[in-house]
DNA sequence: TTATTGCTGTCAATGTTCTGACACCCTGGC
DNA sequence: GCCAGGGTGTCAGAACATTGACAGCAATAA
């Protein structure tokens, strides 16, 4: 679970002020201040979400943005632009080729964050480091911690990170096959009853408090995690 | 020993982005956006340093200092002032006025830091940063003592660091990487494993008093310093 | 300088937990 | 009853964490 992010900026005291905030809030970060550098770092693994100047020596960070867009590997990482000013031309242009959100300077942590946070969210939910809570049923990714009501239940990275995508996406049946792949990642040869058993150890880590209830089989569909019965 | 700084910028994404850094390493902050609120801050508790910017609204920054500088009790105050960039005439006037230092937009972490301790070092050598407590395991930085229920454990310097960063961010997950950029600083070769030595060394330094329990393993994931088990 | 002491990082051995697979059981629908 | 699909118990191997030992350093004292 690598939750990099590529900062790709020329100014350095601006890059660092970006990382040291990233890093702070939980993610990793690889720095790049031009556009070879960017493109020399945008391979396995993939960055999950790229910072990018939007005014870089060496080839603008529009061109770098297309690029990305035209490869298929890089195609769906989301990319947030740097601009100076609130210009709308550059404002609009960055949407044009493909930027999922601009952030114009000075910006506080708390911008940067959120408008990360939402981004991640929109393109992969289990990314975003904020508590989910669900009739009591509390996840915290930042400590890593599940409660039941304030009491704490105990249960293994795997069972963690069911229970992390069930909450994130609630009220909708996954098949085996794209609980495999959402979870344990693609590429990734296991059987598909695999997931049986560790929805069964989840149903038993949660089980104590009723919570149980929340993970439900859909025959013949696969599982859902709803509040309803 | 209050270790507060005020910060007093007009912009507050600005002004946010520093109060975080500044907290982030440890200190406590006071923001202030004009002429006006800061005067009203600047009062007992004295804040221990004054981050200033050049242009303010209603009142400059240079008016401020000078206000400060007439005060018995405000005139050994440290101020480092903020320039949008780095013009000589500014940089002469804030220094004839007795600021202490001046820091240049845009600026890094790293930047920022350097220069508040090298100030703050050279106005009050013997500032120290707060005490933490956590659970009767004391930890005073200034002396660079721990102690449990008053009585006095041994570490080395690593562990020492060790204990200072969790108690200073407890309550989170944190990888044997993210310890090591944290703890042992950035671009140093060190194996993961280590982490795992130098956990098991503070561990045992704290363990008569039983604090070696605030001290948890999370599998697959890192460590994390907290109260509840 | 030399000796001593303590700190640090690495490693191998050991202990612990997690994971995925399998066999078998249970249940509901027909 | 029979079948399909889901649930459960168990187990070996893998992954991960802990521990003790050790050698190289650096700081300190003699």
């Amino acid at each position: 679970m690598t939750r990099k992010i590529l900062v790709v900026e020329d100014e350095a005291p601006i890059r660092e002020m970006l990382c040291f905030v990233l890093e702070q809030k939980g993610f990793a970060t690889q720095e790049a201040e031009d556009y070879d550098q960017a493109l020399a770092l945008i391979k396995e693994p993939y960055p999950e979400l790229i910072l990018l100047d939007w005014m870089l020596p060496g080839g603008s960070g529009i061109q770098l943005i297309k690029q990305l867009k035209q490869d298929e590997l890089t195609r769906q990482i989301p990319v947030i632009m740097l601009t100076a000013r609130a210009e709308e031309d550059d404002k609009i242009k960055g949407l044009d080729v493909g930027a999922d959100d601009y952030i114009t300077k000075p910006f506080s942590p708390k911008e940067l964050t959120s408008r990360l946070k939402a981004v991640l969210r929109r393109v992969a939910p289990t990314a975003v480091e904020d508590v989910i809570e669900v009739q009591g049923l509390k996840l915290d990714p930042a400590s890593h911690r599940v409660t039941a009501n304030h009491l704490q239940l105990e249960m293994g990275p795997t069972e963690f990170k069911l229970l992390h995508f069930f909450m994130t996406h609630p009220e909708r049946v996954y098949s085996r096959e794209q609980l495999l792949n959402n979870v344990w990642g693609t590429n990734v040869y296991v059987e598909d009853r695999t997931v049986d058993v560790h929805i069964r150890r989840l149903r038993k880590a949660v089980s104590e408090s009723g919570h149980d209830k929340l993970i439900q089989t859909v025959r013949g569909a696969g599982y859902r995690f709803s509040t309803r019965l």
